[in-house]
DNA sequence: TGCAAATAGTTTGCACACAAAATAATATTT
DNA sequence: AAATATTATTTTGTGTGCAAACTATTTGCA
């Protein structure tokens, strides 16, 4: 029944569903990793961020990380209530909120240095798949935004 | 910097991370494109399942979608509430769930027939590149689970 | 037979995720 | 300068998503 109209709503002909799948494993299996360190994946990837660039606001953040402005304000509010970060108003202009790592911020760096690594032994995929793999998603990813 | 120590936690270094955006984008995207017909792309990818089935249980759904049973429990009385399908006990086991396509859920196949369409034009990637992709995140997929 | 163990679903609690509306501050227009 | 528009963030509402605890039913074995 190739030429069955339904063919293209099948499950097994959905390349958008294995993606769905994959993502929620990986958020899955680094929330495992991160439980100890009382992170989430979603936090821990904005942690990412802040130990590359020590201090942002919302708006940046938002726009990099793709992650929409009204769930950071309670995630951020989590992460400094945990001491890793600090939310002031600028001055200059009070409509922005300036983000800044902390001290105890930068030092739970090198608590998650071995996470990647960890994650990288389940996927257990060569360097060559995991570059071809990256490539091809960050084409859809682009064509998608 | 290569041989920085904290090269690995870089977000540029992250597969998981375009892929987490991926699945984010894909969702929203489908979200847009179901809202008029008041679905979210967890019941239309579970709608996709019963189109196929017709008729099954709880934990063979939950196995199958890799969905969490907690999860579907809600999600599944939702779909009912809106007519496309029955939520009733096992006569032979009481503990089973059995759920069953209806009518109406049947006639909702024809009307989204066109979403997968308008996804894959979104992607805008090669029949060879969706395979690879295919491949390469299938493979993934299994060795997280 | 009778009760512990296993099984299938549901509930609870917490954490995203985003659209839409609301709020507050600044910039622009008249 | 006042009214209006724009911008940045927050709040609200709804919907996943999963771990852990709970409930009900059935199975298995002593």
């Amino acid at each position: 029944m190739v030429n069955d109209k339904y063919e293209r709503l099948k499950l097994k002909n959905q390349i958008c569903f294995p993606i769905y799948l994959c993502s929620k494993e990986i958020i899955r299996r680094h929330n495992q990793y991160l439980a100890e360190f009382n992170l989430t994946y979603t936090q821990f990837i904005v942690m990412m961020y802040f130990w590359e660039k020590k201090t942002s606001n919302l708006k940046d953040l938002a726009k990099t990380m793709m992650i929409d402005p009204s769930t950071l304000t309670p995630l951020l509010k989590k992460i400094e209530k945990k001491g890793y970060i600090k939310r002031v108003r600028s001055k200059e202009d009070e409509r922005n909120l300036v983000i800044t790592l902390t001290e105890s911020g930068e030092e739970l760096r090198d608590k998650v240095l071995g996470i990647p690594e960890l994650l990288k032994n389940c996927i257990d995929m060569s360097d060559e798949e995991l570059e071809q793999l990256y490539v091809l998603i960050k084409k859809m990813l682009l064509n998608l935004e």
